[in-house]
RNA sequence: GGGCGGUUAGCUCAGUUGGUUCAGAGCACUUGGUUUACACCCAAGGGGUCGGGGGUUCGACUCCCUCACCGCCCA
């Protein structure tokens, strides 16, 4: 057949995709074989696919399809997340456009429309993935909100709160005010702002009579000498002044001791609220006074607490000041700040303003500043929880690759706070919490009660419960409603079950999937989502399971621009995969993002990682159309040249693999991908194929053709995983395949035994054969020349075995082995060994000399060292005896090279 | 402010329990090359006091201390 001369990915990927999908190369059931699992780090439905995405998917799929190459039966689960706030975001955005408020259309008909945009946007980074290669069983697609996933989380709440493990609480929360929901602390984003520091004085209450009061910072302003005292505190948000309950003063602080028991008046409002000493204030801040506005600071609601203050909530859920702020009401928060400042000036409170940075919370969906905000929420207690999966990551039963993030884990592990799993939002899972209301003809005392709740999978359930508990409700007298609780439960509160859920192990704990499946077996993801997904998975596993989810968790770096900058939208510097696999093809994306991405660093990427990609690719094809260029003779008999190079390339294949499997089983995917580049590259192309290659319109014959055939299809299978579709093309053309095979269900060439010795000697081969090119090179001979190489063997003797290969390599006339130096030739050394092209006249007999003395320059300089190390009789007496005698045949080594050198040099003199 | 991680060639990074010529790889760079598979290539080459200082050791890129700088997380 014909075969082009260019290698042309689009057509090819997409034909070897088609096929697999097909054949259900992806699909897998239990059986038998050792399961090897992956779940996919599910991306939001939300999403389109990113750089990000392409390095994570193509590390898992090369793992997978490894296993799968060494007999495991590989299941890759692929799906989707909802993605709360983001999708809710999204819709409500769409709705709007369409003139539509949420709240019109109510509940039902927002999920409605919620489900519409996710069937229409949720499916596209699944086929995108399809383009890369991923090799995912998609017959078991899921998706976090689909049914199975669904019961399973409303399934774990009942579970979990039944366990005494969920509780309902008022607590400091980050609002969102324009979601209108509460975020967990890892959804907020800290950024470091220019803001201003307010410096505000409350006037003390009582009369102003102690002799002590005539420090500044309580000394009446200038112009005010009457009886009138003040405190001055320093705040960034003075709008907050209007809840403000007390202020505070470090107990240690000399200068406030006067203030004890003191009562001050908060301006504007004119409340009275008192001065309290706690060791948390920093006397070095601002002025050493605190305002304390409970409601509206996490670390001023603790002080209120440990103090039993008033707490009032100054704020509107969306971030305007409501009527308890007693001024500016309705006014949003950020222009409340603005028109406070000349309310206070007026009232003579405002002291003096100062630029000031610091960070400011920002909601990672809307971007919007963080409110800390009191409310009601559902909480997991985590403490309990935490445990065994803190001592599972410690314990190593649970591995991390690179394991320097095992730090980051048992930190936040260790301190592990309560988990807000409720979102005031209506896409996710509604919390399965149903309020009693009694109905309205009950008797007036029974009607009064408060009834509380009830936590069930169904309202159904519920009901039941309800009527348990209170029998004269279910009675025929009796009566009563149910609402279930408004919120949603936080997305990662289904994702933290995925290793389960996907196998239906929550619903239905013994079945055969999960018992099969389970625990996976390698987790890919990225270092930023630790906490709020691998954490909690490895918690949901041991709670759930009793078992880790996974065994391996391989952390990848975050893809930035060749400047080092985050891949951003708004900087446009992130390329379109889809259009760079278009460009470069898939294989040689993936391999492009994989040249320089250590586990757990950042990937720097630049267009020519996947264009040398690309460039491999073509290399491998250029030296299959090679191969396959040549006529087989049947007749002829394999060249002594041909034996030698395939014996050793059979060894150094072994070699190869051995170091591949030592590779993966450490995850060292990078090295494992350069190790089989540089093989084929270097070691395949550069020398085994120049060696047997025939003279020019020469048949080759047919042992070294056939061997040739089947290395090629070794190293195919090899590099598989990470450049599924060049391989499989080229698997498929070096000899006819039927119907139904594929090089990703054939197996990996298995470790083998190699010889050492043979693969050291060639690389004296190969160093002698570099030092012939350099003596045609500098001497201007051709390549096409013949020359006479002369050897004389060193002390180690001189091997003959592989003349055939180096007067090939070096089109040699003849190799000669001589006992003295020769005259008339240039000369290098290999080993101990001299050897000597004969040039005749055009000797350069200067240059060779200042060659010569610099060679033994160095030589002696190294032997010197040598010898110091070997005079120090600590060193003889401590050193292991392996590693003295290696220094003693360094010596003689060098002592060797020196003999041979100054011969060289005598003669020539 | 607290904690963690890092600093090795121009760039991105390896360096596997302190010991082979161990100072490496890829890219970039320089030089040469139309030897019929490949210029998306081949051959050869230059380049680093292993962040600074101190210590332990016969021996330190590797272990300890300290300083500097960078990054991340938390406050």
């Amino acid at each position: 057949m014909e075969i082009p001369s260019k290698y042309d990915p689009s057509k090819i990927e997409k034909k070897w995709y088609q096929y697999w999908l097909e054949q259900r190369f992806f699909h897998s059931e239990p059986d038998e074989r050792e399961p090897y699992t992956i779940v996919i780090p599910p991306p939001n439905v939300t999403g389109v696919l990113h750089m990000g995405h392409m390095l994570n998917n193509t590390i898992q799929d090369i793992m997978v399809r490894r296993a799968r190459m060494t007999g495991k039966n590989a299941c890759w689960v692929p799906g989707t997340d909802h993605a709360s706030i983001a999708t809710e975001a999204k819709v409500v955005n769409k709705l709007k456009s369409e003139g539509i408020n949420k709240h019109d259309i109510g509940r039902e008909k927002f999920i409605e429309h919620a489900w519409e945009w996710t069937h229409k946007h949720g499916g596209i980074i699944l086929e995108q993935l399809k383009k890369l290669g991923a090799s995912c069983d998609w017959d078991r697609t899921c998706f976090t909100m689909d049914e199975e996933r669904s019961r399973s989380v409303i399934k774990v709440f009942v579970d979990l709160y039944n366990k005494g493990l969920i509780y309902r609480g008022i607590r400091m929360v980050n609002w969102d005010p324009q979601a209108k929901t509460a975020v967990s602390d890892e959804e907020v984003i800290y950024k470091e702002e220019e803001s201003k520091l307010y410096y505000v004085r409350y006037k003390i209450e009582a009369p102003h009579n102690s002799p002590e009061v005539g420090k500044a910072l309580v000394s009446p302003p200038p112009g005010e000498s009457e009886g009138a005292s003040y405190v001055t505190i320093a705040t960034t948000r003075p709008e907050t002044i209007l809840g403000d309950t007390a202020v505070c003063v470090n107990p240690n602080d000399d200068r406030f001791k006067h203030l004890k028991g003191k009562k001050v008046i908060v301006p504007l409002v004119n409340r009275i609220i008192p001065i309290i000493e706690d060791e948390y204030v920093d006397m070095e801040f601002g002025t050493g006074c605190l305002k304390i506005t409970p409601a509206h600071d996490v670390n001023d609601y603790e002080i209120g607490m440990r103090h039993n203050l008033e707490i009032i909530d100054t704020f509107n859920d969306d971030g305007t000041l409501s009527e308890k702020a007693g001024v500016l009401i309705g006014i949003d928060r950020f222009e409340a700040r603005k028109q406070i400042i000349p309310l206070l000036e007026e009232a003579g409170n405002l002291v003096k303003t100062e630029k000031y940075t610091n960070k400011i919370g920002y909601s990672e969906r809307t971007d919007v500043v963080i409110e800390p905000k009191l409310s009601t929420q559902w909480f997991i207690a985590m403490e309990k929880l935490a445990k065994p999966a803190l001592k599972a990551v410690e314990q190593d039963e649970v591995v991390f690759h690179p394991a320097k993030f095992k730090n980051l884990y048992r930190y936040w592990m260790s301190n592990v706070k309560d988990w807000c799993i409720s979102r005031q939002l209506w896409w996710g899972h509604q919390i399965p919490v149903y309020y009693i209301s009694p109905s309205s003809n009950l008797p007036q005392a029974e009607r009064e009660k408060d009834y509380g709740f009830v936590v069930a999978e169904s309202e159904e359930e519920a009901r039941k419960l309800v009527v348990e508990k209170f029998p004269y409700l279910g009675g025929a007298r009796g009566g009563f409603s149910l609402k279930q609780d408004e919120d949603v439960l936080d997305t990662w509160a289904s994702s933290w079950l995925w290793p389960i859920s996907v196998f239906g192990g929550i619903t239905n704990p013994d079945n055969e999937e999960i018992q099969y499946y389970y625990p996976t077996s390698d987790l890919v993801t990225a270092p930023d989502i630790i906490f709020f997904w691998v954490a909690r998975m490895i918690i949901s596993g041991y709670e759930y399971r009793n078992q880790y989810p996974f065994k391996n968790v391989y952390f990848t770096g975050m893809v930035r621009d060749s400047q080092r900058r985050k891949m951003s939208k708004s900087l446009g510097n992130s390329p379109d995969p889809l259009k760079l696999i278009d460009k470069f093809g898939a294989d040689g994306v993936r391999i492009g993002m994989l040249f320089c991405s250590p586990a757990g660093g950042d990937l720097l990427f630049d267009e020519s990682l996947p264009e040398q990609g690309q460039g491999f690719a073509t290399k491998i094809w250029n030296a299959f159309r090679l191969v396959k260029s040549w006529n087989v003779d049947e007749n002829i008999d394999q060249p002594e040249h041909s034996k030698i190079a395939i014996r050793w390339f059979e060894n150094k294949l072994a070699a190869v693999i051995s170091e591949m499997d030592d590779h993966f089983s450490k995850f060292r995917i990078s090295d494992a991908l350069m190790l089989v580049y540089t093989t084929i590259r270097d070691e395949f192309s550069s020398w085994l194929l120049e060696i047997v290659k025939p003279a020019y319109q020469k048949p080759i014959d047919a042992k070294t053709y056939n061997k040739v055939i089947g290395l090629f299809d070794q190293l195919m299978r090899v590099l598989h995983p990470f450049m599924p579709f060049i391989t499989e093309e080229v698997w498929h053309l070096l000899v006819e395949r039927e119907k139904g095979e594929s090089i990703m269900i054939e197996q990996m060439p298995k470790f083998n035994t190699f010889n050492k010795e043979l693969l050291e000697n060639f690389e004296d081969v190969k160093e002698a054969v570099s030092g012939i090119r350099n003596v045609r090179k500098s001497n201007n001979i051709a390549f096409k020349d013949p020359v006479e190489l002369f050897i004389k063997k060193g002390s180690k003797g001189y091997n003959k075995k592989f003349d055939a290969v180096i007067e090939k390599m070096g089109n040699l006339e003849k190799i000669s082995l001589v006992n003295e130096d020769v005259k008339g030739a240039v000369s290098f050394r290999v080993k101990t060994s001299g050897f000597f092209i004969a040039l005749g006249a055009n000797v350069d007999v200067e240059a060779e000399l200042a060659k010569l003395e610099e060679e033994l320059n160095y030589t002696k300089g190294f032997l010197n060292s040598v010898m110091k190390k070997l005079g120090n009789e600590r060193f003889v007496n401590n050193a292991p005896e392996k590693v003295v005698d290696i220094e003693r045949k360094k010596k003689a080594d060098a002592e060797d090279k020196i003999k041979a050198l100054e011969e060289r040099i005598a003669t020539l003199k």
